[in-house]
DNA sequence: GTTTATCTACCTATCGATAGGTTGATACGG
DNA sequence: CCGTATCAACCTATCGATAGGTAGATAAAC
């Protein structure tokens, strides 16, 4: 059986990549798998704490994803990071979890506002290297801003196929 | 002086775009403008209700304001949706509505549901059908999904010129 | 015997929502 | 002109539910 933490972070993922910040509860986490709300605070001592907890380990997924696909040239990379996407959305059905955040970051603590920017910081920073050229940076904006925008339309019609539209003209 | 249900309606949108559905309560909006939280139900029944009004009247403004500006071209006409998102963004700093309400659409209510997918049907039905040619609807979506992404990058880094970088390729 | 994980049992704050009452303006009948 | 009925807008007071969080006890593991 998987440590507590680990499920606790699973089901908090879920939740937050569905409905966001506000859509999931201590309660309805420790009643998922069957211990006391005030039992999850011996593993995560705030809200706060936990979803930046959740944001660096999906952040570190999401990264080591990337590394394992094809990066020899500037096509290459931006397919990794768009089967990276296409995956996550296909694998769980979810929103991207930054994504969700980024979206209400207006509302949420610093510390959870600080993983926000610093994921997609190393995303840009990270596409737009393996891009090169003078306008690697825009185009690594226009990129994940594609990734990210076609992976909430395909949510708002619950079809995968939309998110396919949405960014076959990236490659 | 507005009416208070106009005022509650601004300031109820002001709080979904910087925050999401979970960033207003009836008693938040009653205290900014100095009522009580029990008075706000008698101009909208649930907060439900009044989602989806701040909703609709978002959509009419929004389509309002890009069938104002010029659509001669398929590229007069992706210009026309770019710009009224960057003024949405400029003019206020907030995120698109319906950029917000749809990332965070699986834990929202049908009713508003219904309002984020009517509004995005709309939009790329409106804006296919304006470009024209086969890849149409393809490129409609494209286009939408890299304005809602680089609004929130552009949120994410509180820097508005991150959204002019995201959706330079577009016209 | 200390640490780890969980429990019971709370607390305070806030949420959306409801019931029932007060006020003041408007409209109507005699 | 006066009385009456109606209505919108707001009030006070309260509801039950839920939120995040805390304190202290218990039991097992190392």
């Amino acid at each position: 059986m998987k440590e507590t933490a680990e499920r606790l972070m699973d089901l908090a993922e879920a939740h937050i990549r569905n409905a966001g910040y506000a859509g999931f509860s201590f309660r309805a986490l420790a009643a998922e798998i069957g211990i006391k709300s005030a039992s999850v605070h011996h593993h995560f001592p705030t809200k706060a704490t936990m979803a930046a907890a959740v944001a660096r380990r999906y952040a570190d997924r999401f990264f080591a994803a990337v590394a394992r696909r094809p990066n020899e040239t500037a096509d290459d990379a931006i397919a990794a990071y768009r089967s990276t996407f296409k995956a996550a959305l296909d694998r769980d059905g979810l929103m991207c979890l930054f994504g969700v955040l980024g979206a209400e970051a207006g509302g949420l603590s610093p510390e959870i506002a600080d993983e926000i920017l610093s994921f997609f910081r190393r995303c840009v920073e990270d596409l737009s290297q393996r891009i090169g050229g003078p306008d690697a940076e825009t185009r690594a904006f226009q990129v994940i801003a594609t990734l990210e925008g076609g992976m909430m339309l395909a949510r708002a019609y619950q079809d995968t196929e939309v998110f396919d539209q949405a960014v076959a003209a990236l490659v």
